[in-house]
DNA sequence: CTGTTAGCGCCTTCAG
DNA sequence: CTGAAGGCGCTAACAG
């Protein structure tokens, strides 16, 4: 009859209804009136009874805690940002939504979108016994995390590379996005279509990614010229929240290049809502119309594209999709460490199309034409 | 020397070292490793050496949970956040910083921006034993949050309420930002100056908020004209991520009326960048120019703002100010339960020039007095 | 300066 | 169907 004695009970008096008093109160044991809460078929429906009434009199909560602790397991995903991610916060929302679905909360980390934050911030989540871990991860230290992974944690990454040959990852298709985005405007009738792109050492699979415009083109017969292919340069200073390459001032540039060329191109692929927001803000400068005079369509299109003037044609990315498979993989992972998984997801882009392509102008193609001949 | 028994040892083969082992390796007591860990004056040099020693060769990391089960304290606070807020993912990264740099890790939580799922996300943070909660609520449960507060939780809410009675809060100075908003426009010589604001149940220092702007108006002797004033109405369909009243869509529907009038305002201090955004796109329609015909300033202006065409000028929401005052005042409470608390912060914003606002043209502005005359 | 001891709340195994 | 007991890793109070 004698059951765990509570001497600290009055130093505490804000303190929470444990199993303990429950079973103390009903002279039951402990393991009683948990097996009682869990609705496990070994207790009488009466004991059944009576435990749930005094729980839910008392307000019983179970101490996540002490269960984290007994179990060894923390029920938490830990979830590592860089910054750029900021402007995707859609993804985290639904790996949250997702998470919270099947149990599991979410630990959120924002990094500086750097090797050594990114690895600081992974490894306080680690001391913080997360139970999987997602990675949005721009510069990966794969040797660290390599390791991680073999040493059976859960991890699952989001990135623009397309081979990441030790753990699952989540990737967007960006050379379907440039070749549904290519493809638009040569529905629209443009032939000389300009190419705007990022270039950099995170972006390994940039030569693939391009193979979108290309094949696109030559399908359609159209000739393919070097000087309307513009590769963004990383830039310098950026602000909290910015990644180098897709800000507002690299498409300001691309603009003043693109819009300078003879003949000018009347259509553009370009990549990421700020760069499309740059070029829009070029075009003015040039007095450029658009759609009349330029089309143009992003192949990564987020929620800023739909409050330019005009607003912007593009590749939707799916991030609340991803978000949602982000948490399924890891969970998944983490229930079932045996199962096959996936290795690589690669998530399709929709087109929605806005007021910023629009159909060649007769006159102008025309003209470009002869200018051509 | 006797100590603790590790019978599941062999179970679980990727168990890091813990402090008994450590105390075993050394035949010493745990809490001698405990405290020189700590690296407490009370224990000897060489002790201290030697646990270190054994700590990293071993990889000895604290285990999270079982310090937090053992003090009854997580380290952990956790926030809130209404999805409209994905927009202000700044402040969050702020929060974290200023935690993380007080040895605190942050769970975030992104509720529908509705009080049931806001209550429930509240709970889940409870259950989860964080140790303070950051709370960005635009239709709280008072009674519920009062009795939370109450009974010892440290609460800090970031609200657009100026007043909450029983705990700490954190505001954005709206008034101030309309005035500096409407002070800028009257500087350029604007004389009839539209303004935008949102009219809700969630904003009822709404009546306070546009002092700024009457106050200006008067001080510079302007009249006043009911007609100029256009509050925003809650659209009933939204994407996930956006509120009902600070959209692109309203900022549309703002514009078709402001720019309807007759005479037309040549200045309109406008809430928020969505609105802003929506405005110019009106201003498209109306085949009106900015700045060249109207300027448009935002009075609670985000990182949109200066991807627009033209750039938008606007009184900036301290948004890394806020995160970082946010996460002060809830580990301040949580540190010293006793300390005195100011209760209220109210943040105010900068003024931004960028292109959208300019001096009004001579022949206009004459024009239009006529017209008046 | 160091050791002993008794929990924290819950889970799990073993024994009825 | 129910009970008893031990342990998860760390902390803290007390005793030297």
């Amino acid at each position: 009859m004698k059951t765990a004695q509570r001497p600290y009970l009055q130093k505490t008096p804000l303190r929470r209804v444990t199993q303990v008093d429950i079973a103390n109160e009903l002279g039951v044991a402990v393991s009683t009136v948990q097996r009682a809460l869990a609705n496990s078929p070994r207790i009488s429906q009466k004991t059944k009874r009576k435990v749930f009434h005094l729980a839910e009199k008392y307000g019983y909560k179970p101490n996540f805690i002490a269960n984290a602790f007994a179990r060894r397991k923390t029920n938490m995903i830990g979830t590592i940002l860089g910054k750029y991610a900021i402007n995707h916060m859609e993804v985290f929302a639904a790996i949250e939504q997702e998470a919270n679905h099947r149990g599991y909360n979410v630990l959120l980390s924002i990094t500086d979108f750097d090797e050594q934050s990114e690895h600081q911030k992974v490894m306080q989540m680690i001391d913080h016994s997360v139970d999987g871990l997602i990675i949005a991860s721009a510069n990966p230290r794969w040797s660290t995390y390599k390791e991680l992974v073999e040493s059976g944690l859960p991890i699952v990454f989001v990135t623009p590379f397309v081979d990441i040959p030790f753990a699952p990852a989540i990737t967007y298709d960006r050379e379907y996005a440039n070749r549904i985005a290519t493809e638009h405007l040569i529905s629209l009738g443009h032939k000389l279509i300009a190419f705007v792109d990022t270039d950099s050492i995170c972006f390994t699979d940039q030569s693939r990614s391009i193979r979108g415009y290309f094949d696109s083109m030559e399908q359609a017969g159209l000739s393919i010229d070097e000087k309307y292919i513009y590769y963004v340069k990383p830039s310098p200073n950026v602000l909290p929240g910015e990644n180098r390459l897709i800000i507002y001032e690299n498409g300001l540039k691309a603009g003043e290049y693109l819009f300078s060329l003879n003949p000018r191109p009347t259509g553009i692929v370009v990549e990421g809502d700020a760069l499309a927001a740059g070029l829009i803000g070029s075009a003015r400068k040039f007095n450029i119309r658009i759609p009349e005079d330029v089309s143009i369509v992003s192949s990564k299109a987020g929620r800023l594209l739909s409050q330019l003037t005009p607003r912007v044609t593009g590749v939707k990315e799916p991030h609340f999709q991803m978000g949602r498979l982000l948490a399924k993989r890891v969970i998944d992972i983490i229930e079932n460490a045996d199962s096959p998984v996936e290795q690589m997801s690669i998530l399709k882009g929709e087109l929605i199309i806005r007021e910023s392509t629009r159909r060649v102008e007769q006159r102008r193609e025309k003209r470009e034409e002869r200018k051509k001949n």
